[in-house]
DNA sequence: CCTCGCGGTGTAACCGTTTACGGAATGGCG
DNA sequence: CGCCATTCCGTAAACGGTTACACCGCGAGG
């Protein structure tokens, strides 16, 4: 008897139950898996008292279909991955947040992978993700797009943010505009000597900021100055300080994100300079504190959450096979008018000369 | 013939295949799947040259194994569950990130649903994560964890960020402390009409931030007032106007977040009260803009992504089974002076008397 | 009255892994 | 030289769903 018992091979070898299966469910109800599922997918045909019957068990049971079980047979996760650079705090929680809510409304979970700062990171867990996401949403901090792109398998639907591809889709946020609105604003003014610390150069976001001051300040009267920064509040507050110490001086500063401006405001503050009376300053970004800086910063507002939320929309387009939806996106930049620019004044002119 | 066609049944009725199988890659290397899935896990006994075998035609084939199969398979999914309440800026992308980090740096992924209101919502994502995690990361916007509690499966592993209850684990950031610390120091400079501004009474944080205020005061000659704030910029400059309006007012402002401290910054600039000389004013969160406030709040400063980064080591551990692990765990935080508190000086004892 | 069509349901194959079990070598030992 | 313990490996049964196909009634049309 001992052997018999030995012989007989467990039905379930590996492991303990979890809940209840759908073969349960069947049982208790008296029908085939084949109508559970159907009643509970709502799809081919159940007579409605049956789908009520089914449904009532079910209910009573607690039972909730196994993700993985499901996902392996349709072939489809009902999960999105989200591949995100290293960014800044408030960037990066409003771009979560607006592809985890537009997600979540359509019925998709998120698979969150951040803080990337190379590629060969992103790319392993990108193959990580195989079997595991019906879709991807990439951010990547690299400029070259390659060997990222080479990476991706060929069937898999992706969504670019802020980076620029031929093969992929992609939605950016406007850039360009926004910086060269902020310049022409700046001149508008009255400034002609204005200086522009830009952002790293392998960064896209930068390099479109910049583009937008020269394409601006092309053919104007202005004297354009550029400096390099890093997009950090310290690298603003060096290139300033640097800035300041020649004479004559620009009489505003544009920075190409607020956190450089932030350093500046700090670099004049130190040299005793007032902000915008002797030299008006300008950030990018619209991060939440630039309102509640001294004085409030002029800056240009960028609506990250529309960012996620729009990509999620290009994405689960693409995923349905709309062929005809749009391969690229603009999100829109707005320009926010505060305190830190003034009117170029006969001081600043009279200061220069002396 | 047609009928032996019709009969004979697809091998793979629905749908087309996506990549390489591990069937494929014993196929071509001429072994088991057995032998194919031993070498990948490394589990077993696998002859040293069977194994490299398999690992180059694995490769060359680009096999990656389906997440899906073998989570469904195997049971675990190598992922977590964050769960999280609707949280401002910089406290989300902290909390995600040292979560994120923590976790790839264990293997795992991570399945995000952020910005829930209500506990209602909460539980159908939480239903809907069956099968999809191995474990729950969750933060309650909820002092009452009863409901939430009473959904999660009983056999999954959970952690809790700073809420409380007995029947799991939890992390929690040191509110208490950190508030009667702030307090006693305030106190220190001689301040003795003290008003703190709280947060919304059903916050946890907010709870146990009042309750360090209090136990703070209790026994000393302060004068203590309390308002209720929402823990919103809005509420802080609202309450801060309507305390500033009675006379004679307090000569120290304690504000139960940073964001209500901007809100009563602005309050007090308004009232053209100067901050530290006329009111002192201290926050709590050290949020990243504190120090670039005019002038630079005393605060509180609170790990947030030490948070995240502990809260996984508590779950992984639970998972592992390792049920010496602790069941409770302490982020302190820890007093951060700036300019914005100063002692109490004669002036102000002057300005109440009139 | 006999098909035909169709709504409703059940059976079982299949998704791609992991792993229990047993069999085939291999080596050591009496 | 026979036997046993290892070591290595293959077979096939799960895991929990989805879905193609067969089948069964039953009302309608010929």
């Amino acid at each position: 008897m001992a052997v018999t018992a030995k012989r007989k091979r467990s039905l379930a070898p590996h492991r303990s139950k979890v809940g209840a299966t759908i073969r349960d469910v069947a049982k208790r109800a008296g029908v085939s898996v084949a109508t559970v599922s159907r009643t509970l997918n709502g799809v081919g045909p159940v007579r409605a008292i049956t789908s009520r019957h089914v449904l009532k068990i079910a209910q009573a049971m607690r039972y909730v279909p196994h993700a993985a079980a499901r996902s392996l047979s349709s072939r489809r996760s009902h999960t999105l991955g989200v591949l995100l650079p290293e960014l800044h705090g408030e960037f990066f929680s409003e771009v979560i947040r607006g592809i985890d809510v537009a997600a979540r409304q359509r019925g998709y979970h998120i698979l969150v992978s951040g803080s990337h700062s190379d590629t060969d990171e992103m790319i392993a867990v990108l193959a990580a993700m195989r079997g595991r996401v019906d879709g991807l949403l990439i951010m990547s901090p690299d400029l070259d797009l390659g060997p990222l792109s080479r990476n991706i398998p060929p069937a898999m639907p992706v969504v670019l943010l802020n980076s620029t591809t031929r093969s992929h889709r992609a939605i950016q946020i406007d850039n360009y505009s926004g910086a060269r609105e902020m310049t022409r604003y700046i001149l508008s003014l009255g400034h002609t000597w204005l200086a522009f610390i830009a952002g790293p150069e392998r960064n896209i976001d930068a390099a479109e900021r910049t583009r937008g001051f020269r394409d601006a300040m092309r053919g104007t009267a202005g004297r354009p100055m550029e400096l390099e920064g890093e997009f950090t509040e310290e690298s603003g507050y060096r290139t300033t300080s640097e800035l300041l110490s020649r004479v004559p001086r620009p009489t505003a500063i544009f920075a190409a994100n607020d956190a450089m401006a932030i350093g500046a405001l700090h670099a004049l503050r130190e040299k005793k300079l007032r902000v915008p009376e002797d030299v008006s300053l300008a950030g990018f970004d619209d991060i939440p504190l630039a309102r509640f800086l001294t004085p409030p910063l002029t800056t240009v507002r960028v609506d990250i959450a529309e960012l996620g939320r729009r990509a999620v929309d290009m994405l689960l387009a693409q995923m349905e096979g709309s062929s005809a939806s749009a391969h690229k996106d603009v999100i829109p930049t707005t320009l926010i008018v505060r305190d830190s620019c003034g009117v170029k004044s006969a001081s600043q002119l009279d200061r220069r000369m002396k």
